[in-house]
DNA sequence: AATATTTCCAG
DNA sequence: TTCGTGG
DNA sequence: CCACGAAATGGAAATATT
């Protein structure tokens, strides 16, 4: 099939904004494409490239076609375009396979000239899609969930046995061409059984299942009750298989990062049983067993074996919270409480989470002050009774972390795009100092901004511009500098090292709660006052534990 | 050795 | 993360 | 009430280039 089809198929997708109209005109176009183009058809379609990642980003891109023009509404400086559609999608995904073949010496420079030439072997609109899709920013307001219910509508199967099959095979573009490739022909009930056979496998990683959010944990447990509550760990995710004396080791998105972390697959082979699939939190630990700060966790878990690393490498420990296979057996349907069961059973304590089982708001209250006073996130509050629902932000599964609060003062603000072109969104945030009488940027944010409150803080900082804006002739892009004087509460997660901000310190995952009209940039808080919350690495806070206390519930 | 680019992580 | 939209 | 996609950050490591 052209890769024109596929280009306009999303055309017409972005045109539209219901779901159900999006899925009809994904399913229609899949319909078309021949059984051995599925995978690549659905890759492009859900905003993927088959091979994941290829080595070219934004710079390659605006390298080859200059930089993006709001005017415009693309890139325009040109290379060579194609006048009529003449790539198939077979191609354009083995030229993007060269591309990302290439490796070493010379190969920054090789994957431009091939991207260059294939992208000269393209329309406008292909090159546009291309892009767009090299950026990872398809923008058609469709991407694995709506192409998934396109898949089961194309095939003329339940979405539940597409889901599944996704959720087991941990890929979408496997999924559909178990659906509509060439082992199945183009028969419903064929695809529908093919579908149901897709069997959770042993070294192939599936979708982690997710949890949504609560404020405290009364509120989580008026949802879920009786209730599983266990520590949340800053750390990263990691499911890991046993297959006999082999063992891999995925992350949240499905990542091989075994070489990465041999410590885990040692504790992996302590297990009593031959076979299993584990999920579970791997954190950096202060002898103590207080976590350390996340940032030295996520860089342990980044860096290769055999390269020099700077400092020590400190090892992870894993932290188990659910099983999913034990030799044959696949516990992915069983109750929750099952699947624990068969997890304590088979491993040592050591490696298990440390969690409580109540119906009571206050033992659940107090299990949560003690992971907090233990240096963890929160707690995760979970149904004993449901079963894996992997890939499903759905409520079996319900975090909750303290939330702390500042006050801080907007610096500057920059113009949004998509659907807040027009707005001022991303917010510069600074604190007091009261050294210098000046504010010192801590970070940006551009969340928790309701429409309301876009509409509300673009007038307003207009008039705080800083030289003034003249609006009628802007280009709604850049940043907006204004006078430091609207105060704004925002929610974060914790304060991290930075050297990209002058105070050495920034915020993790900032988001504006609300705007303080009643204070000035006075009483905003100090950069003193962020810095005390930060604890760098190697001196834990006096609070000290006893390192068994950290890995056993009290 | 220092700098640029890409990718991946968290949520 | 949060939000708004669709269903 | 749930599922989904979009808003676009910031740190760090690996890999290439200078």
């Amino acid at each position: 099939m052209l890769l024109d089809s596929v280009v306009a198929a999303s055309a017409d997708v972005a045109a539209v904004s219901g779901r159900l109209a999006k899925t009809d005109k994904i399913a229609s176009v899949l319909r078309e494409v021949p059984a051995e183009e599925i995978a690549v058809a659905v890759a492009f379609l859900s905003g993927d490239l088959t091979q994941r990642q290829i080595g070219v980003g934004y710079a390659a891109l605006s390298d080859l076609l200059g930089p993006y023009d709001a005017e415009a509404g693309g890139r325009t400086a040109g290379i060579r375009q194609a006048a009529t559609p003449a790539l198939t999608l077979t191609q354009a995904d083995a030229a993007l396979g060269e591309i990302g073949a290439r490796s070493g010496p010379g190969s920054q420079t090789e994957r431009r000239r091939l991207l260059a030439d294939l992208l000269g072997r393209a329309t406008l609109a292909e090159r546009d899609f291309l892009v767009r899709l090299l950026a990872g920013d398809l923008r058609q307001g469709a991407l694995d969930g709506v192409v998934a219910d396109a898949i089961a509508r194309a095939a003329g199967v339940p979405a539940a046995a597409v889901r599944r099959a996704y959720q087991l095979s941990g890929s979408l573009a496997a999924a559909a061409a178990t659906a509509l490739g060439p082992a199945v022909g183009r028969d419903p009930a064929e695809a529908e059984q093919a579908l149901l056979a897709v069997r959770l496998a042993v070294g192939r990683p599936v979708r982690p299942m997710l949890a949504a959010s609560a404020p405290t944990v009364s509120a989580a447990l008026e949802r879920i009750s009786p209730a599983a509550v266990e520590y949340k760990i800053d750390g990263i995710r990691v499911q890991v298989h046993r297959q006999d004396r082999q063992v891999r080791v995925f992350t949240r998105t499905l990542d091989d990062i075994t070489e990465r972390v041999p410590e885990l697959a040692q504790a992996a082979l302590s297990l009593s049983a031959r076979h299993a699939v584990l999920d579970g939190e791997a954190v950096a630990l202060y002898p103590d067993g207080r976590p350390r700060p996340f940032q030295v966790t996520s860089a342990r878990a980044a860096s290769q074996p055999g390269m020099p690393d700077r400092g020590e490498r400190v090892p992870l420990t894993l932290f188990l919270f659910d099983l999913l296979h034990i030799d044959g057996l696949d516990l992915v349907d069983s109750p929750a409480s099952e699947r624990f069961a068969r997890l304590a059973a088979i491993a040592p304590a050591g490696l298990v989470i440390p969690r409580v089982v109540t119906a009571d708001a206050g033992e659940a209250e107090e299990f949560f002050a003690t992971a907090v006073a233990h240096g963890h996130e929160g707690v995760v509050v979970k149904s004993v009774t449901g079963p894996y629902g992997a890939g499903r932000r759905g409520s079996e599964w319900i975090k909750v972390k303290p939330r702390h609060t500042l006050d801080l003062v907007v610096l500057a603000a920059e113009w949004g795009h998509g659907r807040r072109h027009g707005w001022l969104s991303n917010l510069h945030l600074g604190a007091r100092d009261p050294a210098t009488g000046g504010m010192v940027m801590l970070g940006k944010t551009f969340k928790g901004l309701t429409d309301a409150l876009l509409a509300w803080q673009t007038e307003r900082l207009l008039e705080l511009a800083d030289p003034p804006q003249p609006v009628a002739t802007t280009t709604w892009r850049g940043v907006v500098p204004v006078r430091p004087e609207l105060v704004v509460e925002v929610a974060f997660d914790g304060v991290q090292a930075s050297t990209r901000y002058p105070g050495g310190v920034t915020l993790r995952f900032a988001r504006v709660l609300r705007y303080r009209p009643d204070k000035g940039p006075t009483d905003a808080d100090t950069i003193d006052a962020v810095r005390a919350l930060w604890t760098p690495d190697g001196t834990p806070d006096s609070n000290l534990v006893n390192p068994e206390d950290a890995r056993s519930a009290p």
